[in-house]
DNA sequence: GAACCGATATATCGAGCCGATATGTCGAGA
DNA sequence: TCTCGACATATCGGCTCGATATATCGGTTC
């Protein structure tokens, strides 16, 4: 699941792990936290699947990430200015021991594949979340199929939530029941929310 | 994080593994799916630890295994439902190789440790949804603070979703946008439910 | 200028959870 | 009879997490 989130990323630009992370838990960090401990071996598994692959060690790659930070040579005062430009722009500064990885032709396979992949986990939300960061890279009749097929999803869940909550009601407490009546909320708000990116796909409006 | 849900069962009636298992997911289904795999390790985790107890082995299961249990069990299953209805009718026969549990007094102390701690865990929502499920034998001001603690962690959550959306609005597709906008309302929407939580609390509506 | 601190950066470890699978019993029905 | 599905326990490999180890660099502090 962590595969999908890399290739996403490293199909717009070549990244090292640190800023990989950072990019992660800045876009998603509300859903979802990544962390050093699955994100490192989980590099080393797309590389060892010919996924992705190390183009840079130990080098500041001067072509296309960095530029050319100007280094103003005054010597004395303005430290605030010099932290204050550093907070506004910062174009990752080169440092020793990184690696810089890119995405292969197979990982572009890799990633098609896992972005079509019925959920194999059982934390659906997560994935589904993860891939509609990522949808963009789909074709259109794609992504609507993989909007429908969680539509679905969440209709089969609200109704079972329905059934169980009339059903069992006697014997839960308050608070399991209201438990139970804010996930039923929340799946209603999840489908509507799901209708209506489906309209906007059906009317055609494809973002970049 | 199991190990919450194992002792508040066990805390109504004493169950096997399996059974235990069925509970589970009928009952939380919705929110998280339990497997065998973490489930025997869990008991195995827990009667090491002292906090339950193997109390029935090739169960010759009479009328009524447990002694005096008066099954208020509010979680509790349709499925397990009808397997009483059905085991009230025909006479059970099962069965051989199982393992009947039961809480100790440790385990009542564990239960309450479990219930009150900051989830570990980075996955912070199914452990409040599970700790809501079994707060009714909480004291009802700590039930209190329970409520309030997760409330904080949500609007702070909310607070990081907003300047987040504010500052990366511009990097993010739209798909990623709705996803972050659906986001924040969502957790709006729990908060809001928190607050009608916290508001029955405070005026005493205390259940069972 | 030395000593320290925080950010950058990679990597491993133990533990928990999951899905899949193995093993075995039992009752119902083809 | 013999298979199928429910019951029941348990293990395996794999993924993710939090914690931790290691090391460099820039900036602050004394």
């Amino acid at each position: 699941m962590l595969e999908l989130a890399i290739l996403g990323l490293l199909k717009e630009q070549e990244l090292h792990g640190y800023e990989l992370k950072k990019r992660l838990t800045d876009a998603l960090g509300a859903f979802s936290s990544v962390s050093f401990g699955s994100l490192y071996p989980a590099l080393a598994r797309l590389e060892a699947a010919g996924a992705v692959q190390v183009v840079t060690t130990q080098a500041p790659a001067p072509a296309l990430p960095a530029p050319a930070v100007p280094m103003t040579g005054s010597i004395a005062g303005e430290a605030a200015a010099f932290r204050a430009r550093r907070a506004a722009a910062r174009p990752t500064r080169p440092s020793r021991t990184r690696k810089v990885y890119a995405i292969t032709a197979r990982g572009e396979q890799v990633f098609e594949e896992l972005l079509e992949a019925d959920s194999t986990s059982g934390d659906d939300d997560r994935a589904f979340n993860l891939k509609l960061a990522f949808c963009r890279h789909l074709p259109p009749e794609r992504r609507l199929g993989l909007f429908e097929k969680r539509r679905a999803l969440l209709v089969e869940r609200l109704a079972k939530a329905r059934t169980s909550h009339r059903t069992l009601k006697e014997r839960m407490d308050l608070y399991t029941q209201s438990l139970v009546d804010h996930g039923a909320e929340t799946t209603e708000a999840d489908i509507s929310w799901l209708d209506s990116l489906i309209a906007l796909e059906r009317k055609g409006g494809t973002p970049s």
